[in-house]
DNA sequence: GCCAACGTTGGC
DNA sequence: GCCAACGTTGGC
């Protein structure tokens, strides 16, 4: 089995913050409605790392981590017509989006903010930065490492 | 297939 | 609450 992948992923914590996934231990990331983020979880293991962000936040920066438990599978909110996520074009037989499950793993010694990060020349080429709206993003070993490393000190 | 208009994300 | 960035939609 090959190593797993990591990725960090955005949340509002005032919609669903790391504190919440603490509570409910495992989360559908239902809700992802762009084509790019849905390719990123099709191509998630289970035992794959994700960063926990939070977006819109005081301040926003990564809180904690998580872990795939369950690989895609269709969104059901795409089929609700009551869901802000409904999807007219999707059918059970023909779903259009997807989500993992995520559980919980740990709760980061202090959050990373984001000035944090931009302040870091060795992440300066993250995809956080370059792909600033995207919320399911590929993160490299070594982001992994500084990151997680920076929440400790 | 181009591109203007529109909608959404997310930092501030 | 504002607005820049940028993805999506739809007219042509």
């Amino acid at each position: 089995m090959s190593a797993p992948s990591l990725w960090l992923m955005k949340s509002e914590p005032d919609v669903f913050g790391i504190d919440d996934l603490a509570r409910k231990k495992t989360e559908g990331w239902n809700g992802v409605r762009n084509y790019e983020a849905r390719n990123f979880m099709k191509s998630m293991k289970v035992g794959d790392k994700v960063l926990f962000y939070h977006s819109n936040a005081k301040p926003s920066g990564v809180a904690g981590i998580a872990e795939v438990s369950r690989t895609a599978y269709p969104d059901p909110t795409q089929f609700d017509p009551k869901s802000d996520y409904f999807e007219p074009r999707a059918t059970p037989a023909a779903p259009v989006w997807f989500q993992v499950d995520l559980r919980f793993v740990s709760k980061l010694p202090r959050l990373v903010p984001l000035d944090e990060l931009r302040g870091t020349p060795a992440l300066a080429d993250m995809a956080l930065f370059k792909r600033s709206r995207l919320s399911v993003i590929p993160v490299t070993a070594l982001e992994w490492k500084i990151i997680t490393g920076l929440a400790k000190s």
